[in-house]
DNA sequence: CACCATGTTCCTTG
DNA sequence: CCAAGGAACATGGT
């Protein structure tokens, strides 16, 4: 479920769950979800450590944990499939559970059906990372400088971690689309004021998002389809708000909401891209 | 069988 | 060294 805003609401909600809990014990299920650590040392690492803080940095969740007088990282990230939740000890667990950790009367649950997820003490991924989109760094000028000398569509800039952190696949999508920019335009070609543009339209989709997810609730578990109702809000509800939450993400063929052209999917890198061929249109 | 899926990392090529 | 492109990772849905 994760890009930015999902992680952000997860996080939100995950802080006072785990607050001051303390590890009674930890259970490794795929040993590649905590790669390059190896299990006997998160094991004997995470054992009798006490959570102190959680934060989140582009799609990364950056949990802060105390044992004795020594204070230690450890970086989650949810691939494509990753959820995490805190249930009670009796609960049934997920059936791709990839690591368990055992809180006394509840445990934190990383199910992960994919497992391209990271649960590991290795922080280095961070270092790669560029500002934080919601952060005051992140201005028209930071994006202008960040853009100007490549030669790769705008599409693929937005999903580069080392650019804005945190951008993925359906936002950069949606993003576009709010500043009509043309998903296939080079970075370099852009123009100012659509340079200025992008920039506001990336803050808006993700506080929306955010907002959004922040009224959905996150009772999890393995039989709750809260977070897909939250991420694919479209397919999931009849709510008008629901409907309306993604604009062109997954419309292939839909009337553009702005102009009733059809949206038009292509494939960019690999991976899709949704945009409105009349409202994002080069000139 | 085909193709699609919210992401990152590694390898190759230029 | 860098930028860019593509494959790999792994499972499930349609």
């Amino acid at each position: 479920m994760p890009e930015l805003p999902e992680v952000e609401v997860l996080v939100r909600h995950l802080r006072p769950l785990i607050q001051n809990k303390r590890v009674r014990a930890v259970h490794v299920f795929r040993p590649r979800v905590i790669r390059p650590t190896k299990a006997p040392q998160l094991e004997q690492t995470l054992h009798g450590a006490k959570f102190i803080s959680l934060e989140r940095r582009g799609k990364f969740l950056l949990f802060t944990l105390s044992k004795g007088r020594k204070t230690f990282p450890v970086l989650g990230h949810l691939g494509m499939t990753g959820r995490i939740y805190v249930q009670l000890g009796s609960q049934p667990l997920p059936k791709h559970t990839s690591i368990l950790l055992d809180l006394g009367r509840e445990r934190m649950v990383f199910e992960d059906t994919r497992y391209f997820g990271r649960f590991t003490l290795d922080t280095t991924s961070l270092s790669q990372l560029g500002v934080e989109p919601l952060g005051e760094e992140f201005t028209p000028e930071y994006l202008r400088a960040a853009l100007k000398r490549s030669s790769q569509a705008v599409k693929i800039k937005l999903l580069d971690q080392t650019v804005v952190a945190g951008v993925g696949n359906i936002y950069a999508s949606e993003a576009l689309f709010r500043a009509r920019v043309p998903p296939g335009l080079p970075a370099r070609k852009l123009k100012p004021d659509q340079v200025q543009n992008l920039c506001r339209a990336i803050r808006a989709v993700l506080i929306e998002a955010i907002e959004f997810g922040s009224t959905v609730p996150l009772n999890h578990g393995p039989s709750s389809d809260s977070e897909k109702l939250f991420y694919f809000g479209r397919a999931a509800g009849s709510a008008d708000y629901y409907e309306e939450r993604l604009l062109v993400y997954d419309r292939q063929s839909q009337p553009c909401i702005r102009c009733k052209t059809p949206i038009k999917r292509i494939t960019q890198g690999g991976r899709s891209t949704f945009f409105c061929p009349a409202c994002q249109k080069a000139h």
